[in-house]
DNA sequence: CAGTGGTCTAGACCACCCT
DNA sequence: GGGTGGTCTAGACCACTGG
């Protein structure tokens, strides 16, 4: 039996709960159902459909997460407008700069620094306290895009692994050096001039506009345990996001 | 010793499948199971917590929404590292510009314009086709924040409500007016210097940087039915983002 | 109270993957 | 073939909501 025959086979017999599924996306994005309105019961929708009440609830759960409607426990099942103000961002060098190949990371500094008050406050550690620095400059097609500064608390006897350090994306780095499974962050995105020294290590000239991405990474618990600033010139770097993709 | 574990959890105000997702987390955050390990099967799982196989796959999809594991069809359950790249970024005036309470929108433009070579070639419309302009100025606590440009195609015989025009975020306004139950969307952020005119709007010093935010809305088909670019001030505005609360 | 969703069972059969 | 997850049943009982 060939391929074809079976892919056409399998796309006529689609699971109860995903037709189920899909027949009420179809009625709720027609304007058939409106947001805020009750759906059927499960029961209801069990006897129409002539399943059983788990299957059902497998489909309803499936549009619920996709945004298309809410289940309220001894209520019902209620249409939902979807979320159209949330979008998702990818951080990351090799997504920040873009789908090129050509991109370089350039190790400029890993020092253990006394931590400055700015770090200081921003980890929630003494001012004076040990912390490790990081400091690089991202190329892409030979040319420099961005400056990344970046500070851990110091732990003793835990290595950084030098391929890690270049190319790790910051909440994975902080992750693995500070032994944590997961990890939340924080992203501020600004716009400003470019300061003397990073414009100079950008190759720009002076005043000219920079885009300013600070991440704070937080352990579990809430604790910070990573800060980083980047500074992107901004005639030669955009940031991308993407509405939700559930 | 089972059915007395099983009584007890059962006796308990938790869920089995949620104290079964529960147990499966904690020992993967501990490192016990590592990433990339495949757990036990879903049989294994039922026999050894005393409950249906179906409920420990309403367990295991729990930590799978949650990424914690991915199942696999006909190989078992993996143990996957949580992505930590992904950021939530949500947008929207209110949002935007904060939590304070004090922020106007004043509309200062509504017309019906022929598309420029720019606007046509975002909305993928014929240059000099007729499209809705809406220009607004956005103040928090009386002082000029930001300046936004709105193009849409133009659609004769549906109105834009007043209301919605000044408030609504961007997504939703395309939405409401091209009768679409959900759109997509992209963001690009840039820093850049203000123009004059976008200076003057906001009332700040020329040569200053500003924070720019273009949005195309796009239909479920890929068309695009919205496009509009916000220029803010770079001393007064930053950009929030957070990573993925699940 | 009746109606709703939430949890759960003890199986069944199917689709898939690897050997 | 033997192991895996995926779907599904025909009920049961519980928790919650609102009149």
């Amino acid at each position: 039996m060939g391929a074809e025959v079976l892919m056409e086979e399998r796309s006529s017999f689609l699971p109860a709960y995903y037709r189920l599924a899909e027949d009420l996306r179809a009625r709720i994005e027609s304007g058939e159902l409106k947001p805020g309105s009750m759906l059927p019961s499960v029961a209801q929708l069990a006897a129409r459909y002539g399943v059983s009440t788990m299957t059902v609830r497998q489909g309803l759960a499936l549009l619920a997460k996709r945004g298309y409607l809410k289940t309220v426990q001894g209520k019902g099942s209620f249409v939902t407008a979807p979320r159209r103000d949330l979008l998702a961002l990818r951080l990351g060098d090799s997504f920040l700069l873009g789908e090129s190949k050509d991109v370089q990371v350039k190790l400029l500094e890993l020092r253990v620094v006394p931590a400055s008050p700015e770090v200081a406050e921003k980890l929630g550690v003494e001012e004076g306290a040990k912390v490790i620095a990081i400091r690089r400059l991202l190329l892409r097609e030979g040319v420099p895009v961005a400056l990344d500064l970046r500070f851990l608390p110091y732990l003793k006897g835990v290595p950084l692994l030098e391929k890690e350090l270049a190319y790790a994306a910051f909440p994975d780095l902080v992750a693995q050096h500070a032994e944590l499974f997961c990890v939340k962050s924080t992203l501020e995105v600004s716009a400003r001039l470019l300061a003397k020294e990073e414009a100079e290590a950008l190759a720009a000239p002076a005043g000219s506009p920079g885009l300013c991405l600070e991440q704070t990474i937080f352990a579990p618990d809430g604790r910070p345990v990573g800060w980083s600033r980047m500074v992107c010139r901004g005639d030669r770097f955009t940031l991308k996001a993407v509405s939700h993709p559930f």
